[in-house]
RNA sequence: GGCCCGAUGGUCAAGCGGUUAAGACACGGCCCUUUCACGGCUGUAACCCGGGUUCAAUUCCCGGUCGGGUCACCA
């Protein structure tokens, strides 16, 4: 039979990362079996819907190559995709009558106020109960005057009051719950709109859905859903719940608190492959030890079986790790397209070589992000502190410092083709002639030019990119400096 | 509170009764290097607690603790 999973978020803002790892390994799951990836939208709350939602999922799986087979925009015959349209075909209402006509849902017509009030009366007696079934009791003639007045209602399934349920969830194994424990629960809302179990239930079934892949947090309620596909006498999925992604100890990543979403990532400077990459990595591990790969070697190495039942917390510093790696193993257009602009962008108005700046960061950044403050010293000097000439490994001192940029002043004037190779030459025929370690000259070059502790390049190739004039200018910054505190 | 689920270094995570308890991130050290980074080597650090079962438990069972989930006309 055909593996068919589906991706079924709601509509109600941006992509979080526990979605988008449920659709990765939605998509896994039946990519790796030669199966079908469906999209469906779960828009049955008209009260969260968010204009621009739906947008944002089509990117995402866009983005992430994460491909759906079937979808609003991809029809392979089990449409429509998204459910307030098949509501408007009454599809969830002619299953929900079937059910009360099998005895297995009923009517309701209590009003909000009297749940209400059940809820409070229980709070007190500190059990959290039921809803009373007060209307299970209500006579066929009751139940059609009600429907005749245009009374409001639900419908609500019936769940058997002895014995237990139980199912298998492919990570967490074989669950059984009492029956006893299980509410009525409201298939079809007052505004004729199923709820999400119920819709699920219907969906997936008619989708042939073969494996529900969702949070743990619907691992209770499972129950009720077999108890539906029972009381159609349908054939319930393979069930694979997953643990969550966690913030820290205690709290989800969620939505809100702006918690990374996908789409955050992205402007933080993210790599979407690497994202994707390492939220495959949180909550599932593959048999070897490897742990970069492409989306496609991914699918060749997955298996449910690695699937994990704890929570993991999401680990920034090893997504912007991984990130690196992403960065670093990138061809070199491929890295271009990626940061030129953005160098360019922190550059800009400055007459430099951004390409040969933007190669010099590729081993040196985790995200894109780090680029800005990483070149900023290129387009202007920072002021600094005349201790940075004082380097005890490289055995240099303020006097030392101040002498071999002069050297390096009147050598430097003199070359005419100014290139990394000729500088290079000039400054380590300058080493030798004056007989002193290679950092003693470098070292207080490298420093001048670029006023900081640290950079990415050393003397040569910021002289090179700086060019001769700011270069020239930049180390009779430093000789000035030096001289004046050491007259 | 009832019910369900979980628990290996700071984090991710192997492990399926006998192991010096992998690996990765982070952190420390060393090497390489004209700085930083990259790369290489290396170090610190873990089986929640108590009872069983067994010749032998991190691994199996039971209890506890702690954590998470759920108990909506939200998904």
């Amino acid at each position: 039979m055909e593996v068919r999973t589906r991706f079924a978020p709601s509509p109600t803002g941006y992509m979080h990362i526990g979605n988008l790892r449920t659709a990765l390994y939605e998509y896994l799951i039946a990519k790796s079996q030669g199966g079908k990836f469906i999209l469906r939208i779960e828009d049955t709350d008209q009260e969260r819907f968010v204009e621009g939602a739906v947008d944002i999922i089509y990117n995402t799986l866009k983005l992430t190559g994460l491909e759906h087979d079937e979808g609003p925009d991809k029809d392979g015959g089990y449409g429509p995709y998204v459910q307030s349209e098949r509501m408007k075909l009454g599809i969830y209402m002619k299953y929900a009558l079937e059910l009360v006509k099998n005895g297995n849902a009923y009517y309701c017509f209590c009003t909000k106020e009297r749940l209400d009030s059940l809820k409070e009366a229980n709070a007190e007696g500190e059990s959290f109960a039921k809803y009373d079934r007060h209307c299970l009791s209500l006579s066929k003639e009751e139940v059609e005057n009600n429907l005749k007045s245009g009374m409001p209602y639900v419908i609500r399934q019936k769940m058997p009051i002895e014995g237990t349920t139980t199912f298998t969830d492919a990570v967490y194994g074989s669950i059984t719950v009492e029956n006893s424990e299980l509410d009525d629960q409201i298939l079809i809302k007052s505004d004729g709109m199923p709820t999400y179990n119920f819709a699920n239930v219907v969906d997936d079934h008619l989708m042939n859905i073969t494996h529900v892949v969702r949070g743990s947090e619907y691992l209770s309620s499972t129950p009720k859903y077999n108890l539906l596909y029972d009381a159609f006498g349908w054939k319930a999925p393979q069930y694979i719940h997953l643990p969550p992604v966690m913030k820290d100890q205690h709290h989800k990543l969620s939505k809100r608190n702006g918690d990374a979403s996908f789409e955050d990532l992205l402007k933080k400077g993210f790599i979407a492959e690497a994202v994707l990459n390492y939220i495959a990595l949180l909550g599932w591990s593959p048999s070897d030890n490897t742990e970069i790969f492409t989306l496609s070697e991914l699918r060749d190495k997955f298996n449910i079986s690695g699937l994990s039942k704890s929570p993991a917390i999401f680990d920034m510093a090893k997504l912007r790790w991984m990130n690196g790696e992403y960065i670093k193993n990138m061809d070199e257009k491929t890295y271009l397209d990626h940061t030129l602009s953005s160098v360019e962008k922190a550059l800009s108005g400055k007459n430099l070589n951004c390409k040969k700046i933007a190669l010099l960061l590729q081993k040196r950044i985790e995200t894109l992000d780090d680029i800005p403050e990483m070149i900023k010293f290129f387009g202007e000097l920072p002021e600094y502190e005349t201790d940075l000439y004082v380097h005890k490994k490289m055995k240099t001192t303020k006097e030392i410092s101040l002498s071999s940029l002069k050297e390096s002043l009147t050598a430097l004037e003199s070359i005419s083709d100014w290139n990394e190779d000729v500088i290079q030459d000039t400054l380590m025929s300058l080493v030798s002639k004056l007989g002193i370690k290679n950092g003693q000259l470098f070292w207080p070059v490298r420093t001048a030019l670029s006023g900081q502790p640290t950079s990415p390049g050393g003397a040569m190739e910021l002289a090179d990119i700086l060019g001769k004039d700011e270069s020239i200018r930049r180390i009779k910054v430093g000789i000035q400096m030096l001289e004046k505190e050491l007259a």
